[in-house]
DNA sequence: TTTAAATGATACCATAACAGTATCATTTGT
DNA sequence: ACAAATGATACTGTTATGGTATCATTTAAA
């Protein structure tokens, strides 16, 4: 059970590494030897953001990518968004339908006070807060 | 993304069924009636349950399962061990071993919050709890 | 103008988790 | 003897996850 997947967790990694050298061009390559992550992996990974408009990319020689607006704009839900869909840690399984089971209904009130807590402390992340702490 | 996966949720009803018959012996056929789950799978579920030691079961006729412990001591937790195996929402990729990432790691914590609260949220529930409520 | 370094687009693949189904063996009340 | 129940176990289909692999295209620089 996680809240975060893989390509998430490698996407925030890769843009906070852009984000300490805003206005320069990346290269998938250059970023592999700084973090560890397959270099396949991430180029997926990278074209998926700039395909989503969170990245701008550079094509040929010289190329990579960059980011396509300043960090601060570039929030951790966003790519939670790209990578795992809507966040809901609830997924009621007779969604809009009559929930049949009040039982299981009662305790699905709980879960949504908890998926309540986990967007409010998530929501405001942004990459640019990341980069600063430490 | 679910905190609840299905045989935990079909477990929860059924136990709930059950603890308002409390000491009186259930039949997977009969909790079925009530209950709208494929009759198969409730029927693995309620026998991991019985290895588990949270029911009790009887076989032959009028056979069936009954709760092995008051509901008041049986604990969603309990289930979602069984089920789910222990309740992680980080699983850091690098446990134990140095994490590599100062940033990603700086967002775990934020996520450990998270769990610490989902924690503390899921505890107290249980059987007795959950049949109570409405 | 050739070449090499980069991304674009896509297709593929292996593994595990999830959500069940199916079957045969055994027990037990009538 | 029979039927109703669980015990044990193996199987199956689908989806998500975490990647790989390939060929096409762009582009800077020699």
């Amino acid at each position: 059970m996680k809240l975060i997947t893989r390509d998430t967790d490698y996407a925030v990694r890769a843009l906070c590494y852009m984000a300490k050298r805003r206005d320069e061009v990346v290269s998938v390559t250059q970023l592999v030897k700084s973090l560890k992550i397959p270099q396949p992996f991430l180029r997926k990974i990278l074209q998926t953001l700039n395909q989503a408009g969170i990245l701008e990319s550079q094509k040929g020689v010289g190329g990579g990518f960059k980011l396509a607006r300043p960090s601060g704009d570039i929030y951790l839900f966003d790519l939670i968004r790209v990578f795992q869909g809507d966040f809901e840690l609830n997924e009621c399984m007779f969604k809009k339908k009559l929930c049949p089971n009040r039982t299981t209904c009662s305790l699905r009130e709980r879960l949504e006070v908890i998926e309540k807590y986990a967007v409010s402390q998530l929501e405001p992340v942004t990459i640019a807060e990341l980069v600063k702490e430490r």
